[in-house]
DNA sequence: TATATATAGAGAATTAATTCTCGATATAAA
DNA sequence: TTTATATCGAGAATTAATTCTCTATATATA
């Protein structure tokens, strides 16, 4: 979805593999689980048991973060955390804004755990003046003509749009000018950013589509065999 | 991420590859925008141009629809619309029940364009009885007791779950009491289902995970090279 | 009418991602 | 102490996905 960058601009960094990079939050998940049973270590057959992937995928997944295993024993749950953590920049703290204080903007404004990443959104914002003045799960949410001067000036680099689709363009030029390194994008539409600014989007509609295709396909062959099996 | 079965279960059904299916919408919404101008026709290469893929790429995705196309001139846009819907089983509507009416929930309940998609909410489900007997865009919310006997009885075979991570699995042991057939998961949480429910999970941390890891690697980069180029 | 060109379509080549195989080793059991 | 076994680590093999190459063809232009 999100590959890397188009015909111009060569990959100047390597990173991992986005399917590994995915995969390391439900191995995080899982570990600290795990550790607040009690235990302490963990191979990679019990990981890839859990949430069903091979276990060799689990284990060159972990390799990619450095951190290394004994024969027999597996890894230390603790060094493996950090080493996820380290490995995706979740230990140290990053600020956002937001943009758009809809239901979902309030929705990710009190999402739980995110502050385990090391993302803290500090403020919202939105068009409406009606919204502006509010306090949602402890954030302000101020007017957006204030967006790209406080960012600046906070020196805030990630920003997350949920805005309606038709304005998501808008809220991205703001996040340009204010001098973002990063979007994290919820509105159904393509934007247009310098080749600098990462951006990684957030699609219902892609996601919908998979399960869609899946179950029209499922009915389908039901329907057709009359339930074999 | 939702790679379809595990060492048991073989894959009965052969489905398109899931990168694919990510894609066509994409490519839906740039053909319903460009019908509007009054176009007619369209290549893989303004596709892809517009997009920024490989025009091969679009093309083989387009082959998969079953739409074709004539050299020189490309594809009829009307056609390649209807061709993606019925693919992706957009053409028929397909009823849902969202569990869970917090903030998340009902920017689901709100979302504009997914009737587009052939997706319908018809109601909603939650455990807290203050939500209860709300209307949320033009949705009902009930108690989350009568979830599985309504799903039975009004034959809702998708669930949308927006509960909190620690409620994900009892709100799918609830859809799968009421026959469901498929699952999109918005809780960052593992859910247990029989094999035959197909999940789609939005970990938000997933997504996440590819944006910190990547601007923490640039960032690393520019402090250690000073800003090359 | 003849020529040039953009593009679909088929299939080969390449690249990326996953899975398999095997040797080394640390622990537990005999 | 010896043997058995689970598991890491390295690298080969496989599979999936993407990109390239070439041919045929439909339209536009000369």
């Amino acid at each position: 979805m999100d590959r890397a960058v188009g015909k111009t601009g060569r990959n100047i960094l390597i990173v991992a593999p986005e399917p590994t990079l995915r995969r390391l939050p439900l191995y995080y998940r899982l570990l600290k689980l795990l550790r607040e049973t009690g235990r302490t270590g963990i191979s990679c057959t019990t990981i890839g048991k859990e949430l069903k992937f091979d276990p060799t995928q689990v284990r060159k997944d972990i390799e990619l973060t450095g951190t290394v295993g004994r024969p027999k024993v597996g890894y230390d749950i603790n060094e493996l955390i950090c080493a996820i953590e380290r490995f995706l920049g979740w230990d140290h703290t990053t600020e956002a804004f937001l943009v758009g204080a809809g239901s979902l903007g309030e929705a990710l404004l009190g999402y739980p755990g995110f502050s385990e990443c090391g993302l803290n959104i500090v403020a919202a914002f939105d068009v409406d003046p009606n919204k502006c003045q509010r306090v949602i799960h402890g954030k302000h949410v101020r007017h957006i003509s204030k967006l790209a001067g406080l960012m600046r000036r906070m020196r805030v680099r990630f920003g997350i749009i949920t805005v309606p689709a038709s304005e998501a363009q808008q809220a991205a030029d703001l996040l340009v000018e204010g001098g973002v390194l990063a979007i994290w994008n919820f509105a159904p539409a393509k934007i247009r950013v310098p080749e600098r600014v990462i951006v990684t989007n957030e699609d219902l509609y892609c996601s919908l589509a998979v399960l869609s295709q899946k179950m029209t396909r499922k009915l389908e062959e039901s329907s057709s065999k009359g339930e074999s099996k």
